[in-house]
DNA sequence: ATGGTGACCTGGAGGC
DNA sequence: TGCCTCCAGGTCACCA
C-alpha cells in the first residue's frame, strides 16, 4: 500500500471531511475487515453510532479517528484499501467492505474499499499520549514532534541486520515501506543489505534526512500512484510516481550515474537499486 | 535477536 | 478467447 505519503493524504481528507460529523450508522459488508475486532461486527458498529468524530489522527502507516466517547477506531489500509468519502446513495463499489453513514444535509457515506483485504479496522483505546494501544510497537515517524533524530540513529546503527530490513521494521522506524526506502537508500547512496551497524553516523543521518525528504516530496505530490488502487478520499490518485529515481526503474538509467538500474529479489518483494553508486561501504 | 519463509487475498500483465 | 505464472506499495506467525 501506502506508505506514509499516501496515508498522509487520506488523514488529510478524513480531517476535511469526517471531523465534526456524527456517526448514524454502520455496516460491516466484509467479516475480514473488522478481524482485528475481536468483539465481532455487531459490537463495532453498536460502539460506533451516535459518536462524533472529533479527530483524524496518523502514525506510520495507520490511521485512527477519535471519538467523542473518548474511544478511536483505528485504520490500516493495508496493500490496497481506500478510504473514500460517496454520497449516500452511490451504488457499492465493487470491495466495498465497511460503510458509515454521517450526518448532514445532504448524507454522506465514508467508505472502507480494499480489494486484497489486507488492510482493516478495530476499535480501541489509547494511552496517556494520545496513540492507541495498539499501536503500542509502532516507533514513531520521522514527521511526528516526537521522533527523536539521535535516537533513531543510534537505534538504527545498533541494529545488526541490513539497512533496509530496518528500515521497514515498523519499530525501528515507522511509514517507511518498500518504495520509499529504495529511494532514500538510493539518494543517501548506500546499498540496501549494508549492515545496519556498519552505518557511520554521517550515513545514518543521510539516510534520516532523505527519508524525509523523498517523503515529504512524495506529500506534496500527493502521494504515489501507479494505478487505481491508491487514492485519495475524493478517489484522485497522486503523480510522485514521476519523481522515482530506483523503484520500478529496472534496465532505466540512474539519474546519478547513468548506469542501469538493477532490481533484485529481496525479502520476498524486489529491491532496486543503482549497483554503482548505491555501494557496500 | 536475526533472518528466512509462507500465509493472508484479489486482480492485472504477459507468455503461450 | 483461455490458461498459466508471476507480480503487487503490508504485516504476522512460526521456525531455525
Amino acid at each position: 500500500m501506502p506508505e506514509l505519503p499516501e496515508v498522509e493524504v487520506v488523514r488529510r481528507g478524513l480531517a476535511e471531511h469526517v471531523v465534526g460529523h456524527t456517526i448514524s450508522a454502520v455496516s460491516v459488508l466484509h467479516p475480514r475487515a473488522i478481524r482485528r475486532h475481536l468483539a465481532g461486527a455487531e459490537n463495532f458498529a453498536l460502539a460506533l453510532v451516535g459518536q462524533r468524530v472529533t479527530s483524524a489522527n496518523r502514525r506510520g502507516k495507520s490511521l485512527w479517528l477519535s471519538l467523542s466517547g473518548g474511544l478511536v477506531v483505528v485504520a490500516h489500509l493495508g496493500m490496497s484499501g481506500q478510504m473514500l468519502m460517496q454520497p449516500a446513495e452511490a451504488p457499492a463499489e465493487k470491495h466495498l467492505r465497511v460503510r458509515f453513514a454521517l450526518d448532514g444535509e445532504p448524507a454522506i457515506d465514508l467508505r472502507f474499499v480494499d480489494q486484497r483485504t489486507f488492510g482493516g479496522l478495530f476499535i480501541d483505546e489509547t494511552d496517556q499520549n494520545g496513540v492507541p494501544l495498539a499501536l503500542s510497537h509502532v516507533a514513531p515517524d520521522p514527521f511526528e514532534g516526537s521522533f527523536a533524530d539521535d535516537k533513531f540513529i543510534d537505534v538504527l546503527r545498533s541494529r545488526k541486520t541490513e539497512v533496509k530490513r530496518a528500515l521497514l521494521d515498523q519499530a525501528t522506524i515507522s511509514g517507511v515501506g518498500n518504495i520509499y526506502a529504495d529511494e532514500a537508500l538510493w539518494l543517501a547512496q548506500v546499498h540496501y543489505r549494508q549492515s545496519a551497524n556498519t552505518l557511520t553516523v554521517d550515513q545514518a543521518t543521510q539516510l534520516l534526512q532523505a527519508l524525509r525528504k523523498v517523503m515529504g516530496e512524495a506529500l506534496e505530490a500527493g502521494g504515489t500512484s501507479f494505478d487505481a488502487l491508491y487514492v485519495n478520499v475524493n478517489g484522485q490518485s497522486g503523480y510522485f510516481d514521476r519523481s522515482l529515481n530506483a523503484y520500478g526503474r529496472e534496465n532505466k538509467p540512474c539519474a546519478r550515474c547513468g548506469t542501469a538500474i538493477v532490481r533484485e529479489p529481496f525479502m520476498n518483494r524486489s529491491s532496486f537499486l543503482c549497483p554503482v553508486c548505491q555501494s557496500m561501504s
